[in-house]
DNA sequence: TGACAAGACGACAAATATGTCGTATTTTCT
DNA sequence: AGAAAATACGACATATTTGTCGTCTTGTCA
């Protein structure tokens, strides 16, 4: 069954463990009023909406929405896009990623300066706050991966063998489907045309799991 | 001054650059009572706020209290450099499309009925506002395209040789590279494993032509 | 300057929400 | 098991919101 507005507001008064009465003169209503609210057969207007969420220390989303967390939470990504609740898969995240053009040689935290990235795109299903997007260089992954796909990588996850990743080897980006055996790396392409390399692990700068494909057709 | 729900209310519909008859129109209320919202005479309920945030996509927080920001920002991660507006890409087209988990026998006009709607995905530079997408079926297709990779389609784009679509023939669909040749259409597969067809035009019911490519890895 | 669009707002009717009151049912506690 | 508390809900009155209609003002554009 769908959840209302009235099926939040109950379960946000019951984890406060209070009954009807109570919270009605927290809000400033009568119980009648929050029993039609409760039931769905009214729905409270917007400053109501606030009084409820600030008496039940929800968060006033949740509450309109069903989106995002019921309590805040601080370790909760920033601001992602909340979706109308009819069109809303569970828990799905959206974000807007950078899409960078090329991975600068250097220091990480250089590679998000304006003049490397190149675009934004929209992806669903983003875990990994931290997530970004790159687009790709080279056909070693052919023909899976090509030259001007869209990768997104989760610098969040971890890598396994078996995994397309993005790696820095000595200031050197490459992506490659790794295979990782004891202290060493095995960066496998998947075009025949290109040969495995194997990389010691601690000449590797980062490894980034690649999570998603978005290629033009 | 302390700002209303209606004062945000107004400077969201302004940054929208809509006026108040469209935003009226799009909430599904008139004119008159937007303007009594706007001037703090009367209150929007939930439903019209939850309506009002979609529309002109800012947080229902912030419509409903000022807290925290207007719209969401992209995720992005610790020591992002903030972009210029000109690095922004203009005029892009992000639409939600529907995500067909089979393509029904029959007619065309029936296959958006919830029944076949698995989901929804969110797709970047689409031009053709009639674009959906659809979940794939076999492997037809691999190593390029995969059993469960999205597609998306656009019935409005002219196939050509050379293109991936999707074509129904005898209310039978399948996904393929296509050559057009005379009166008849090749179905080539990608993958060896798979023969190619030779149809007719006229036995043909659809052609669309894929536009982009959704894969998990 | 004039035409038109957009915004503002009052008056009134209709629709809906809220409060009051009372009764019934369910849940909780002793 | 019985009492009390909590919840549910219908009926009706009152309050408020919303829609309709019309008129006026302000802003924009040619």
């Amino acid at each position: 069954m769908k959840e209302t507005i009235g099926d939040r507001l109950r379960s946000a008064r019951e984890r406060k463990e209070m009954d009807q009465a109570t919270l009605a003169a927290k809000i400033g209503v009568v119980t009648r009023t929050l029993q039609r609210w409760e039931r769905g057969d009214q729905v409270p207007d917007g400053v109501a909406i606030t009084t409820i969420a600030r008496v039940t220390n929800v968060q006033p989303t949740w509450l309109l929405t069903g989106d995002g967390e019921m309590y805040p939470s601080p370790a909760r990504p920033a601001n992602m896009y909340e979706l109308s609740p009819s069109h809303r898969r569970r828990n799905m995240r959206r974000a807007e990623l950078p899409v960078i053009s090329s991975v600068p040689a250097g220091k990480v935290a250089t590679m998000f300066h304006p003049d490397y990235v190149d675009d934004y795109v929209t992806v669903d299903d983003v875990k990994d706050s931290g997530a970004f997007a790159l687009k790709v260089k080279g056909n070693s992954m052919a023909p899976r991966i090509e030259d001007g796909d869209i990768v997104v990588v989760s610098p969040q996850a971890e890598a396994r063998s078996g995994d397309i990743c993005v790696i820095r080897v000595n200031d050197e980006d490459t992506l490659k489907k790794v295979k990782l055996e004891g202290n060493y790396i095995h960066l496998i392409p998947l075009n025949p045309e290109f040969d495995p390399v194997t990389v010691r692990k601690r000449d590797v700068n980062f490894i980034w799991k690649v999570v998603k494909l978005i290629k033009e057709l």
